[in-house]
DNA sequence: TCTTTCCTGACATTAAGCTGAAAGTCATAT
DNA sequence: ATATGACTTTCAGCTTAATGTCAGGAAAGA
Protein backbone atom coordinates (compact mmCIF):
# COMPACT_ATOMS: atom_id res chain seq x y z
CA UNK A 1 0.00 0.00 0.00
CA UNK A 2 0.96 3.44 -0.68
CA UNK A 3 -0.17 5.54 2.11
CA UNK A 4 -0.25 9.75 2.63
CA UNK A 5 1.21 11.02 6.19
CA UNK A 6 0.32 14.85 6.89
CA UNK A 7 1.67 15.19 10.26
CA UNK A 8 3.60 18.35 11.42
CA UNK A 9 5.19 17.04 14.47
CA UNK A 10 8.26 15.81 13.48
CA UNK A 11 8.87 12.98 16.11
CA UNK A 12 5.75 11.75 15.27
CA UNK A 13 5.72 11.67 12.08
CA UNK A 14 9.10 10.34 12.56
CA UNK A 15 7.91 7.26 14.42
CA UNK A 16 4.78 6.93 12.07
CA UNK A 17 6.91 6.61 8.97
CA UNK A 18 9.26 4.10 10.76
CA UNK A 19 6.38 2.16 11.73
CA UNK A 20 4.50 1.89 8.47
CA UNK A 21 7.68 1.05 6.88
CA UNK A 22 8.50 -1.27 8.49
CA UNK A 23 5.60 -3.00 7.86
CA UNK A 24 6.32 -2.67 4.34
CA UNK A 25 4.30 0.08 3.48
CA UNK A 26 5.21 3.34 1.03
CA UNK A 27 4.90 6.33 2.84
CA UNK A 28 5.04 10.01 1.73
CA UNK A 29 5.37 12.16 4.47
CA UNK A 30 4.47 15.88 4.29
CA UNK A 31 3.97 18.55 6.78
CA UNK A 32 1.51 20.80 5.32
CA UNK A 33 -1.97 20.84 3.77
CA UNK A 34 -0.30 22.09 0.29
CA UNK A 35 2.04 19.65 0.15
CA UNK A 36 -0.52 17.29 0.90
CA UNK A 37 -3.00 18.45 -2.17
CA UNK A 38 0.12 18.61 -4.72
CA UNK A 39 0.66 15.30 -3.69
CA UNK A 40 -2.73 13.73 -3.80
CA UNK A 41 -3.07 15.46 -7.39
CA UNK A 42 0.14 14.00 -8.76
CA UNK A 43 -0.08 10.18 -6.55
CA UNK A 44 -2.70 7.78 -6.28
CA UNK A 45 -2.72 6.82 -2.38
CA UNK A 46 -4.20 3.22 -0.80
CA UNK A 47 -4.56 5.60 2.83
CA UNK A 48 -4.39 9.35 4.32
CA UNK A 49 -3.41 9.30 7.69
CA UNK A 50 -4.37 12.88 8.77
CA UNK A 51 -3.42 15.37 11.64
CA UNK A 52 -5.79 17.94 11.98
CA UNK A 53 -3.57 20.58 13.61
CA UNK A 54 -1.35 21.78 10.76
CA UNK A 55 0.41 24.98 10.33
CA UNK A 56 -1.74 26.38 6.81
CA UNK A 57 -5.04 25.10 8.22
CA UNK A 58 -7.37 22.47 9.96
CA UNK A 59 -7.52 18.23 8.63
CA UNK A 60 -10.68 19.01 8.06
CA UNK A 61 -10.69 21.36 5.28
CA UNK A 62 -8.30 19.01 3.37
CA UNK A 63 -10.72 16.04 3.77
CA UNK A 64 -13.50 18.14 2.57
CA UNK A 65 -11.51 18.92 -0.36
CA UNK A 66 -10.95 15.61 -0.96
CA UNK A 67 -14.26 14.00 -0.67
CA UNK A 68 -15.81 17.00 -2.67
CA UNK A 69 -13.71 15.91 -5.73
CA UNK A 70 -15.14 12.77 -5.77
CA UNK A 71 -12.07 10.83 -4.03
CA UNK A 72 -12.91 7.40 -2.17
CA UNK A 73 -9.36 7.58 -0.82
CA UNK A 74 -9.55 6.01 2.50
CA UNK A 75 -8.87 8.51 5.65
CA UNK A 76 -7.73 7.96 8.66
CA UNK A 77 -7.80 11.00 11.16
CA UNK A 78 -5.38 11.80 13.93
CA UNK A 79 -6.73 13.83 16.61
CA UNK A 80 -5.96 15.49 19.98
CA UNK A 81 -7.94 13.85 22.82
CA UNK A 82 -9.31 17.35 23.61
CA UNK A 83 -10.48 17.92 20.49
CA UNK A 84 -13.20 15.58 20.80
CA UNK A 85 -16.39 17.29 18.60
CA UNK A 86 -13.76 17.22 15.46
CA UNK A 87 -14.70 13.47 15.95
CA UNK A 88 -17.88 14.13 14.46
CA UNK A 89 -17.36 16.66 11.64
CA UNK A 90 -14.61 14.49 10.86
CA UNK A 91 -17.56 11.98 10.50
CA UNK A 92 -19.71 14.05 8.59
CA UNK A 93 -16.88 14.62 6.30
CA UNK A 94 -15.95 11.20 5.34
CA UNK A 95 -13.12 9.59 7.30
CA UNK A 96 -12.85 6.54 7.63
CA UNK A 97 -11.71 6.09 11.17
CA UNK A 98 -9.98 8.02 13.88
CA UNK A 99 -6.97 7.48 16.20
CA UNK A 100 -6.85 9.74 19.47
CA UNK A 101 -3.35 10.75 20.25
CA UNK A 102 -1.71 10.05 22.11
CA UNK A 103 -1.50 6.31 20.44
CA UNK A 104 -0.24 3.16 20.42
CA UNK A 105 1.72 2.93 16.93
CA UNK A 106 0.47 -0.78 16.91
CA UNK A 107 -3.05 0.32 17.53
CA UNK A 108 -2.31 2.41 14.28
CA UNK A 109 -0.81 -0.78 12.45
CA UNK A 110 -4.31 -2.28 13.50
CA UNK A 111 -6.17 0.33 11.71
CA UNK A 112 -4.48 0.41 9.05
CA UNK A 113 -4.61 -3.53 8.54
CA UNK A 114 -8.08 -3.42 8.60
CA UNK A 115 -8.46 -0.42 6.12
CA UNK A 116 -6.35 -2.57 3.65
CA UNK A 117 -8.41 -5.42 4.30
CA UNK A 118 -11.56 -3.77 3.82
CA UNK A 119 -10.93 -1.50 0.70
CA UNK A 120 -7.36 -2.74 -0.76
CA UNK A 121 -8.77 -6.62 -0.64
CA UNK A 122 -11.78 -5.78 -2.65
CA UNK A 123 -11.73 -2.26 -4.19
CA UNK A 124 -15.43 -1.81 -4.55
CA UNK A 125 -16.82 -3.95 -1.72
CA UNK A 126 -20.72 -4.77 -2.31
CA UNK A 127 -21.82 -6.50 0.69
CA UNK A 128 -25.36 -8.09 0.72
CA UNK A 129 -27.53 -8.59 3.97
CA UNK A 130 -31.08 -9.89 3.71
CA UNK A 131 -32.69 -7.35 1.38
CA UNK A 132 -30.19 -4.76 1.59
CA UNK A 133 -27.06 -3.74 -1.21
CA UNK A 134 -24.24 -1.60 1.17
CA UNK A 135 -21.39 -0.39 -0.59
CA UNK A 136 -18.86 0.21 2.36
CA UNK A 137 -16.46 2.62 0.62
CA UNK A 138 -19.28 4.83 -0.84
CA UNK A 139 -21.34 4.85 2.45
CA UNK A 140 -24.62 3.42 0.51
CA UNK A 141 -27.39 1.40 0.90
CA UNK A 142 -29.73 0.38 -0.91
CA UNK A 143 -33.10 -2.03 -0.88
CA UNK A 144 -34.44 -2.89 -4.12
CA UNK A 145 -33.21 -0.30 -6.11
CA UNK A 146 -34.17 2.45 -3.77
CA UNK A 147 -31.13 4.08 -2.12
CA UNK A 148 -31.08 4.80 1.79
CA UNK A 149 -29.19 7.18 3.79
CA UNK A 150 -28.14 6.76 7.18
CA UNK A 151 -26.67 9.81 8.69
CA UNK A 152 -22.72 9.25 10.06
CA UNK A 153 -23.98 7.80 13.62
CA UNK A 154 -26.64 5.72 12.15
CA UNK A 155 -23.85 4.76 9.52
CA UNK A 156 -21.07 4.18 12.23
CA UNK A 157 -23.70 1.97 14.53
CA UNK A 158 -24.44 0.04 11.42
CA UNK A 159 -21.12 -0.04 10.88
CA UNK A 160 -20.32 -2.03 14.15
CA UNK A 161 -22.66 -5.01 13.24
CA UNK A 162 -21.47 -5.28 9.36
CA UNK A 163 -18.01 -6.12 10.94
CA UNK A 164 -18.84 -8.36 12.31
CA UNK A 165 -22.07 -10.21 11.17
CA UNK A 166 -23.96 -12.86 13.74
CA UNK A 167 -21.97 -11.47 16.59
CA UNK A 168 -23.59 -10.65 19.61
CA UNK A 169 -22.41 -7.15 20.46
CA UNK A 170 -23.10 -5.34 23.60
CA UNK A 171 -24.41 -1.87 24.67
CA UNK A 172 -21.13 -0.78 25.75
CA UNK A 173 -19.29 -1.82 22.91
CA UNK A 174 -21.26 -0.10 20.67
CA UNK A 175 -20.51 2.87 22.43
CA UNK A 176 -16.62 2.16 22.49
CA UNK A 177 -17.82 2.02 18.47
CA UNK A 178 -19.31 5.26 18.16
CA UNK A 179 -17.72 7.84 20.96
CA UNK A 180 -14.35 8.78 21.46
CA UNK A 181 -12.61 7.76 24.15
CA UNK A 182 -13.80 9.73 27.55
CA UNK A 183 -17.17 10.80 25.98
CA UNK A 184 -19.73 9.88 27.85
CA UNK A 185 -23.07 8.62 27.29
CA UNK A 186 -25.72 9.16 30.59
CA UNK A 187 -29.16 8.17 28.08
CA UNK A 188 -30.17 5.49 25.91
CA UNK A 189 -28.42 6.74 22.91
CA UNK A 190 -27.93 3.34 21.61
CA UNK A 191 -31.09 2.57 22.01
CA UNK A 192 -32.70 5.38 20.01
CA UNK A 193 -30.13 4.74 16.83
CA UNK A 194 -31.15 1.01 17.04
CA UNK A 195 -34.84 1.99 16.68
CA UNK A 196 -34.00 4.54 13.86
CA UNK A 197 -31.83 1.59 11.85
CA UNK A 198 -34.73 -0.45 12.15
CA UNK A 199 -36.88 1.71 10.33
CA UNK A 200 -34.73 2.75 7.72
CA UNK A 201 -33.83 -0.80 7.24
CA UNK A 202 -35.55 -3.10 8.31
CA UNK A 203 -37.39 -4.20 11.59
CA UNK A 204 -35.85 -7.65 11.65
CA UNK A 205 -32.30 -6.13 10.62
CA UNK A 206 -31.27 -6.08 14.17
CA UNK A 207 -32.06 -8.97 17.07
CA UNK A 208 -32.58 -7.57 20.61
CA UNK A 209 -30.67 -10.25 23.19
CA UNK A 210 -32.12 -9.01 26.16
CA UNK A 211 -29.98 -7.79 28.78
CA UNK A 212 -26.46 -8.98 26.63
CA UNK A 213 -27.02 -6.12 23.63
CA UNK A 214 -27.54 -6.71 19.94
CA UNK A 215 -27.06 -9.23 17.03
CA UNK A 216 -27.05 -8.67 13.11
CA UNK A 217 -28.32 -12.33 11.68
CA UNK A 218 -25.99 -13.03 8.68
CA UNK B 1 -1.43 -12.90 23.02
CA UNK B 2 -1.71 -9.43 24.18
CA UNK B 3 -1.64 -9.35 27.81
CA UNK B 4 -2.77 -6.60 30.29
CA UNK B 5 -0.68 -6.30 33.76
CA UNK B 6 -2.15 -4.56 36.52
CA UNK B 7 0.27 -4.26 39.31
CA UNK B 8 1.72 -1.45 41.61
CA UNK B 9 4.75 -3.18 43.01
CA UNK B 10 7.72 -2.01 40.74
CA UNK B 11 10.16 -5.21 41.31
CA UNK B 12 7.45 -7.75 41.17
CA UNK B 13 5.57 -5.78 37.80
CA UNK B 14 9.00 -6.06 36.12
CA UNK B 15 9.63 -9.35 36.93
CA UNK B 16 6.37 -10.46 35.37
CA UNK B 17 7.32 -8.30 32.76
CA UNK B 18 10.44 -10.26 31.79
CA UNK B 19 8.29 -13.47 32.11
CA UNK B 20 5.77 -13.17 29.98
CA UNK B 21 7.41 -11.50 27.33
CA UNK B 22 10.57 -13.84 27.52
CA UNK B 23 7.58 -16.18 26.32
CA UNK B 24 6.29 -14.55 23.55
CA UNK B 25 3.84 -12.46 24.53
CA UNK B 26 3.04 -8.98 24.39
CA UNK B 27 2.72 -6.71 27.75
CA UNK B 28 1.50 -3.81 28.32
CA UNK B 29 1.96 -2.61 32.48
CA UNK B 30 -0.02 -0.01 34.28
CA UNK B 31 0.26 0.59 37.83
CA UNK B 32 -3.71 2.08 38.70
CA UNK B 33 -6.94 1.12 37.90
CA UNK B 34 -7.63 4.39 36.06
CA UNK B 35 -4.87 3.49 33.34
CA UNK B 36 -5.84 0.00 32.69
CA UNK B 37 -9.75 1.30 32.22
CA UNK B 38 -7.85 3.60 30.06
CA UNK B 39 -5.55 0.48 27.89
CA UNK B 40 -8.71 -1.96 28.58
CA UNK B 41 -10.96 0.64 26.34
CA UNK B 42 -8.56 0.81 23.35
CA UNK B 43 -6.83 -2.64 23.27
CA UNK B 44 -7.94 -6.12 22.91
CA UNK B 45 -6.20 -8.10 25.47
CA UNK B 46 -6.63 -11.43 25.50
CA UNK B 47 -5.24 -12.00 29.26
CA UNK B 48 -5.69 -9.53 32.51
CA UNK B 49 -3.42 -9.89 35.00
CA UNK B 50 -4.69 -8.22 37.92
CA UNK B 51 -3.76 -6.91 41.62
CA UNK B 52 -5.76 -6.49 44.07
CA UNK B 53 -4.32 -4.21 46.01
CA UNK B 54 -3.86 -0.72 44.29
CA UNK B 55 -2.92 2.82 45.23
CA UNK B 56 -6.25 3.96 43.30
CA UNK B 57 -9.13 1.32 44.58
CA UNK B 58 -9.42 -2.43 44.94
CA UNK B 59 -8.86 -4.26 41.75
CA UNK B 60 -12.16 -5.85 42.51
CA UNK B 61 -14.07 -3.17 41.11
CA UNK B 62 -12.35 -3.01 37.46
CA UNK B 63 -13.02 -6.60 37.49
CA UNK B 64 -16.60 -6.35 38.53
CA UNK B 65 -16.60 -2.97 35.89
CA UNK B 66 -15.50 -5.12 32.97
CA UNK B 67 -17.91 -8.13 33.72
CA UNK B 68 -20.56 -6.14 33.87
CA UNK B 69 -19.27 -4.01 30.38
CA UNK B 70 -19.80 -7.99 28.87
CA UNK B 71 -16.79 -8.65 28.49
CA UNK B 72 -15.47 -11.88 28.33
CA UNK B 73 -11.61 -11.32 28.83
CA UNK B 74 -9.90 -13.82 31.36
CA UNK B 75 -8.65 -12.53 34.18
CA UNK B 76 -6.41 -14.17 36.98
CA UNK B 77 -6.05 -12.59 40.10
CA UNK B 78 -3.05 -12.08 42.19
CA UNK B 79 -3.77 -11.92 46.05
CA UNK B 80 -1.62 -12.19 48.91
CA UNK B 81 -2.46 -14.86 51.04
CA UNK B 82 -3.87 -12.70 54.19
CA UNK B 83 -6.41 -11.52 52.09
CA UNK B 84 -7.90 -15.16 50.97
CA UNK B 85 -11.67 -14.03 51.41
CA UNK B 86 -11.14 -11.54 48.39
CA UNK B 87 -10.65 -14.55 46.65
CA UNK B 88 -14.07 -15.47 47.01
CA UNK B 89 -15.65 -11.75 46.30
CA UNK B 90 -13.00 -12.04 43.38
CA UNK B 91 -14.39 -15.94 42.08
CA UNK B 92 -17.66 -14.19 42.20
CA UNK B 93 -16.94 -11.27 40.23
CA UNK B 94 -15.95 -12.99 37.24
CA UNK B 95 -12.08 -14.18 37.95
CA UNK B 96 -10.74 -17.43 35.94
CA UNK B 97 -7.95 -17.77 38.37
CA UNK B 98 -5.75 -17.52 41.42
CA UNK B 99 -2.29 -16.79 42.35
CA UNK B 100 -1.04 -16.36 45.58
CA UNK B 101 1.91 -14.18 46.46
CA UNK B 102 4.47 -15.06 46.67
CA UNK B 103 4.22 -16.93 43.30
CA UNK B 104 6.60 -18.99 41.45
CA UNK B 105 7.08 -17.59 37.66
CA UNK B 106 6.80 -20.84 36.40
CA UNK B 107 3.67 -20.92 37.70
CA UNK B 108 2.52 -18.49 36.59
CA UNK B 109 3.74 -19.35 33.22
CA UNK B 110 1.82 -22.32 33.66
CA UNK B 111 -1.54 -20.48 34.36
CA UNK B 112 -1.03 -18.41 31.49
CA UNK B 113 -0.42 -21.23 29.06
CA UNK B 114 -3.48 -22.90 30.47
CA UNK B 115 -5.65 -20.12 29.73
CA UNK B 116 -4.27 -19.12 26.43
CA UNK B 117 -5.38 -23.03 25.31
CA UNK B 118 -8.99 -22.09 26.90
CA UNK B 119 -9.31 -19.11 24.94
CA UNK B 120 -6.85 -18.39 22.07
CA UNK B 121 -6.47 -21.98 20.77
CA UNK B 122 -9.66 -21.87 18.94
CA UNK B 123 -10.70 -18.18 18.63
CA UNK B 124 -14.63 -19.09 17.71
CA UNK B 125 -14.97 -22.10 19.60
CA UNK B 126 -17.86 -24.49 18.55
CA UNK B 127 -18.79 -26.67 20.78
CA UNK B 128 -21.01 -29.92 19.93
CA UNK B 129 -22.91 -31.66 23.16
CA UNK B 130 -25.48 -34.16 22.01
CA UNK B 131 -27.10 -32.53 19.75
CA UNK B 132 -26.48 -29.10 20.08
CA UNK B 133 -23.58 -26.77 18.42
CA UNK B 134 -22.99 -23.85 20.74
CA UNK B 135 -21.06 -20.77 19.59
CA UNK B 136 -19.75 -19.06 22.79
CA UNK B 137 -18.12 -16.58 21.15
CA UNK B 138 -22.02 -15.37 19.54
CA UNK B 139 -23.83 -16.72 22.49
CA UNK B 140 -25.93 -18.99 19.88
CA UNK B 141 -27.14 -22.05 20.33
CA UNK B 142 -28.67 -24.22 17.37
CA UNK B 143 -30.23 -27.81 17.52
CA UNK B 144 -31.03 -29.26 13.80
CA UNK B 145 -30.37 -26.07 11.92
CA UNK B 146 -32.79 -24.55 14.24
CA UNK B 147 -31.42 -21.37 16.61
CA UNK B 148 -32.53 -21.45 20.32
CA UNK B 149 -32.79 -18.00 22.29
CA UNK B 150 -31.80 -18.21 25.96
CA UNK B 151 -31.99 -15.64 28.58
CA UNK B 152 -29.11 -13.66 30.29
CA UNK B 153 -29.53 -16.23 33.10
CA UNK B 154 -30.30 -19.02 31.27
CA UNK B 155 -27.03 -18.57 29.44
CA UNK B 156 -25.34 -17.81 32.32
CA UNK B 157 -26.38 -21.33 34.30
CA UNK B 158 -25.74 -23.20 30.90
CA UNK B 159 -21.92 -21.91 30.93
CA UNK B 160 -21.44 -23.50 34.11
CA UNK B 161 -22.49 -27.15 32.70
CA UNK B 162 -20.25 -25.93 29.71
CA UNK B 163 -17.09 -24.98 31.55
CA UNK B 164 -17.39 -28.17 33.73
CA UNK B 165 -19.05 -31.07 31.26
CA UNK B 166 -19.80 -34.55 33.21
CA UNK B 167 -18.96 -33.06 36.43
CA UNK B 168 -21.15 -32.85 39.32
CA UNK B 169 -21.89 -29.26 40.31
CA UNK B 170 -23.99 -28.42 43.60
CA UNK B 171 -27.24 -25.92 43.93
CA UNK B 172 -25.00 -23.61 45.68
CA UNK B 173 -22.24 -23.68 43.33
CA UNK B 174 -24.84 -22.78 40.50
CA UNK B 175 -26.17 -20.34 42.57
CA UNK B 176 -22.15 -18.93 43.25
CA UNK B 177 -22.34 -19.07 39.17
CA UNK B 178 -25.23 -16.80 38.91
CA UNK B 179 -25.36 -14.37 41.37
CA UNK B 180 -22.93 -11.61 42.59
CA UNK B 181 -21.41 -12.02 46.20
CA UNK B 182 -24.01 -10.38 48.76
CA UNK B 183 -27.23 -11.45 46.60
CA UNK B 184 -29.62 -13.87 48.75
CA UNK B 185 -31.55 -16.29 46.88
CA UNK B 186 -34.39 -17.89 49.20
CA UNK B 187 -36.30 -20.31 46.87
CA UNK B 188 -35.99 -23.22 44.82
CA UNK B 189 -34.29 -20.38 41.24
CA UNK B 190 -32.02 -22.64 40.38
CA UNK B 191 -34.42 -25.94 40.07
CA UNK B 192 -36.77 -23.47 38.43
CA UNK B 193 -33.83 -22.45 35.70
CA UNK B 194 -32.77 -26.12 35.33
CA UNK B 195 -35.95 -26.39 34.39
CA UNK B 196 -36.47 -23.95 32.08
CA UNK B 197 -33.16 -24.93 30.00
CA UNK B 198 -34.03 -28.70 30.10
CA UNK B 199 -37.72 -27.34 28.19
CA UNK B 200 -35.41 -25.14 25.77
CA UNK B 201 -32.47 -27.45 25.28
CA UNK B 202 -33.88 -31.12 25.74
CA UNK B 203 -34.85 -32.61 28.48
CA UNK B 204 -31.94 -35.38 28.88
CA UNK B 205 -29.64 -32.35 28.81
CA UNK B 206 -29.00 -31.76 32.49
CA UNK B 207 -28.90 -35.26 35.09
CA UNK B 208 -30.34 -34.84 38.47
CA UNK B 209 -28.22 -36.32 41.25
CA UNK B 210 -30.35 -36.37 43.67
CA UNK B 211 -29.35 -34.65 47.17
CA UNK B 212 -25.83 -33.33 45.30
CA UNK B 213 -26.57 -31.29 42.69
CA UNK B 214 -26.69 -31.78 38.67
CA UNK B 215 -24.64 -32.86 36.11
CA UNK B 216 -24.12 -32.56 32.17
CA UNK B 217 -23.42 -35.78 30.73
CA UNK B 218 -19.86 -35.18 28.49
C1' DT C 1 -46.53 -45.61 53.12
C1' DC C 2 -44.17 -41.59 54.48
C1' DT C 3 -40.73 -38.19 53.88
C1' DT C 4 -37.74 -35.67 51.32
C1' DT C 5 -36.32 -33.70 47.19
C1' DC C 6 -37.27 -32.13 42.85
C1' DC C 7 -40.18 -30.48 38.93
C1' DT C 8 -42.93 -27.14 36.67
C1' DG C 9 -47.02 -24.02 35.56
C1' DA C 10 -48.63 -19.63 36.98
C1' DC C 11 -48.12 -15.00 38.52
C1' DA C 12 -46.61 -10.52 40.50
C1' DT C 13 -42.81 -7.77 40.30
C1' DT C 14 -38.98 -5.77 38.30
C1' DA C 15 -36.00 -4.59 34.70
C1' DA C 16 -34.95 -3.76 29.89
C1' DG C 17 -36.03 -1.97 25.70
C1' DC C 18 -38.76 0.98 22.38
C1' DT C 19 -40.08 5.26 20.38
C1' DG C 20 -42.26 9.98 19.74
C1' DA C 21 -41.09 14.35 20.73
C1' DA C 22 -38.56 18.20 22.84
C1' DA C 23 -34.25 20.42 23.46
C1' DG C 24 -29.70 21.17 22.17
C1' DT C 25 -25.76 21.51 18.44
C1' DC C 26 -23.77 22.49 14.48
C1' DA C 27 -23.36 23.77 9.44
C1' DT C 28 -24.98 26.16 5.77
C1' DA C 29 -27.71 29.51 3.33
C1' DT C 30 -29.83 33.95 3.40
C1' DA D 1 -25.48 38.22 11.86
C1' DT D 2 -29.42 35.56 11.71
C1' DA D 3 -32.31 32.04 10.33
C1' DT D 4 -33.06 27.56 8.75
C1' DG D 5 -32.67 22.81 8.59
C1' DA D 6 -30.31 18.55 9.61
C1' DC D 7 -28.52 15.81 13.00
C1' DT D 8 -27.78 14.40 17.78
C1' DT D 9 -28.93 13.69 22.51
C1' DT D 10 -32.00 13.48 26.21
C1' DC D 11 -36.37 12.63 28.35
C1' DA D 12 -40.70 10.37 29.50
C1' DG D 13 -44.23 7.26 28.97
C1' DC D 14 -45.16 3.05 27.26
C1' DT D 15 -44.61 -1.99 25.94
C1' DT D 16 -42.64 -6.27 26.50
C1' DA D 17 -39.73 -9.77 28.44
C1' DA D 18 -37.19 -11.75 32.25
C1' DT D 19 -36.90 -12.86 36.93
C1' DG D 20 -37.83 -14.80 41.35
C1' DT D 21 -41.38 -16.77 44.15
C1' DC D 22 -44.83 -19.89 45.31
C1' DA D 23 -47.76 -23.92 45.35
C1' DG D 24 -49.20 -28.25 44.16
C1' DG D 25 -47.90 -32.45 42.14
C1' DA D 26 -44.35 -36.10 40.83
C1' DA D 27 -40.46 -38.95 41.68
C1' DA D 28 -37.09 -41.13 44.61
C1' DG D 29 -35.57 -43.30 48.60
C1' DA D 30 -36.31 -45.30 53.19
Amino acid sequence: MRILLVEDTVGLGEAIQDQITAEGHAVDWVETISHAETSLHSTHYDLVLLDLMLPDGSGIELLIKIRKAGKTVPVIILTARDQISDRIKGLNAGADDYLIKPFDLSELSARIAAVSRRYAGNPNPLLQIGPLEIDLSKHLISRAGTSINLTAREWALFEAFIQRPGTLISKSQLEDHLYAFGTEIESNTIEVYISRLRKKLGRDLLETVRGLGYRMPC
